[in-house]
DNA sequence: GGTCTGTCTCGAATCGATTCGATGCGGTGA
DNA sequence: TCACCGCATCGAATCGATTCGAGACAGACC
């Protein structure tokens, strides 16, 4: 007592109550004269004490109040990406809102041992889990919050799951955007698409890398696109949801002359859409006029001015609410169901119809 | 026992062993025969216990696991900025290495409540702090985490404190960009500055705003270009660091016919230096024959190809490992001595002599 | 005066683990 | 044979709070 910190126990004695006393001086969860509680703060005060030890309440209330937003990846690859971030900040902002702070755990799968999972998984407490990004529908993270009890939400990924998804509409949205460049006249039509999983290559997809595509917004973006009957001259991976990837990929999928390369280029995120942008100036190639090219998810790019690009509008940080808000309902012992956002195809100055032969 | 989840005491007695011989089965911290040691985890596994409880092995302990990250603003503002991202990788890798988890607090001063502070930093479980961007001097923050007794460090933040700061050595970072620029010949020298405050003014500094400035990195850097002996013709605060902003003071700097308008434009960081190259290029200016752009961070802007732009190269990822392993001796009971890295200036190809009148 | 009601306070149990000191036991050396 | 030692195990205290049921007390009412 004369060395650690003052605990409520010494507030107590200080004050001349009891311990319940002094506890009810501070949670208010029960009658209490104002005078004595005000006898009780005094004395907290006179010892500098700041308040019950979150960790004694957390036992006894076996709530930590903390939610774990898990990422199989690094930060510095993931949250270069703007739509993490902006998922991130509505995702904080709704849990916070419940009194949940935000644990963030990069749980980089390892390749040499692929069921291991990082300790934090493992042991931190946490009242709940928020998977958004990089995860295999058979991921062990989610095997071990399972066995944990931990009710888990699933932002972006496998969808085969016991946990609810919020998702968005990829597929209607990468639909409209695929009508888009059939009604402008585009009939060679490259995509340049997000990894297929953790493996990350970089190259163009044969039958047997897609038959391994299991990263759900990659599949659905794609499925969108032929399920209005385009069929890619060309699906080309990238390495990441970055820039300097969507460059590389760019310039791979825009060689070739006038008549053999495609006349627009669909990427599956407005950064990869910016790489080929840069790509196709690289190339001496003018936009809209020599190659279209289109993105998704509706980011404020002003560095690409003037050029404007079509893509898919999604509402991130709505997203990241609504999984915020889907923690609560679980936390409430509802049941929710699967969440999906709708989009919206926004067309740009960097769409028009192919150049005349 | 029904309906919850097992406890060591369940697993103890169906083991048929003292709840004291079990927990050194998990802990490994005691003697324990191998045959008790299996009987008991063979145990846990019939009963899906999942390992010891986190809440009570803290509350024991008195350790949480657990570092809290605390921004002085939104994610979807401060996580814009690539530097703060990789500071944060950086970080969050050392304080994994040290098992401790990352906590990540956005604690927005609220305007109307200036000494009001989010009630995560008043009462999350946490066992060490880290400020990383966004204090002023007299920040509410610090004061209640010292009330707490939590140890902090300070990551980009007020000197003037009794936590340990990891910063860079900006003022002489600058001061080597600002030699740079004397010995091409400008004279006219415009600044496009970090923020000064949480304020968040955007607009051209006076003398009263100037005597304002609170924020280090930004003080720091301007002290930098003026120990060399250079007198900015003008000083514009941006909103933030983001492209965006740098492109707006961007434009409002480099006004004016070609003997009036300043012939390098010092940007206080690699995003504001884009906006900056950006807003030129949209004033028809050429870089850097017309005006040298140069910023600071040494940041990788693939899509400002093929201009490389000048800048003061600082080691972002290892100074969010500094702070992590500063928090690691902080906790092994240590006092360290705040932290300094070394700069380094790069010249790329956004930086020549000023043109001839 | 006695009883009842309502308000305030208290003691003790509880949350789930860790850890220290004590105990029992088989084996060794004198 | 006895004292001693080390290993494995156990019991009980402990961490810091919350909460429930019980008790004390004052005022109101019959």
């Amino acid at each position: 007592m004369a060395h650690s910190r003052p605990t409520l126990a010494d507030v107590a004695s200080t004050a001349g109550v009891s311990v319940s006393t002094a506890s009810l001086a501070f949670s208010g969860s029960g009658p209490i004269a104002e005078e004595t509680r005000a006898r009780v703060l005094a004395a907290a005060e006179r010892l500098g004490y700041s308040g019950p030890n979150p960790l004694g309440r957390s036992l006894r209330s076996g709530r930590s109040g903390i939610a774990a937003v898990i990422i199989g990846d690094h930060l510095r690859r993931s949250f270069r990406d703007p739509v993490a971030i902006q998922v991130l900040d509505g995702l904080t902002g709704a849990l916070g809102q419940l009194g949940l702070g935000v644990l963030l755990i990069p749980a980089l799968p390892d390749p040499e041992r692929p069921t291991a999972v990082d300790p934090l998984v493992e042991s931190a407490a946490m009242d709940a889990a928020v998977l958004i990004w990089g995860f295999r529908t058979d991921d062990p993270v989610l095997a071990v919050l399972r066995r944990r009890g931990v009710p888990v939400v699933v932002g972006e990924g496998p969808s085969t799951t016991t946990a609810p998804v919020v998702s968005i509409d990829d597929q209607t949205g990468s639909a409209a955007l695929g009508r888009h460049l059939l009604e402008l006249g585009h009939e060679r039509v490259a995509v340049v698409s997000l990894p297929f999983d953790a493996a990350r290559r970089c190259g163009p997809v044969d039958a047997a890398r897609r038959a391994q595509l299991d990263w759900a917004p990659t599949r659905h973006r794609l499925l969108g696109l032929e399920s209005v009957g385009i069929r890619p001259t060309v699906v080309m991976e990238a390495e990441a949801s970055l820039v300097e990837a969507g460059r590389e990929a760019g310039l791979r999928v825009l060689q070739g002359g006038p008549g053999e390369r495609p006349t627009a280029v669909v990427a599956q995120s407005d950064l990869l859409a910016a790489g080929v942008l840069i790509a196709a100036r690289e190339l001496g190639l003018r936009v809209p006029d020599d190659v279209s090219v289109a993105g998704f998810d509706g980011l404020d790019l002003p560095w690409l001015a003037p050029d404007v690009l079509t893509t898919v509008v999604q509402p991130l940080q709505a997203r990241g609410e609504a999984m915020g808000r889907m923690v609560g309902r679980l936390l409430a012992g509802e049941e929710p169901e699967d969440m999906v956002f709708d989009v919206e195809l926004r067309v740009g100055t960097t769409t028009a119809p192919p150049p005349p032969r």
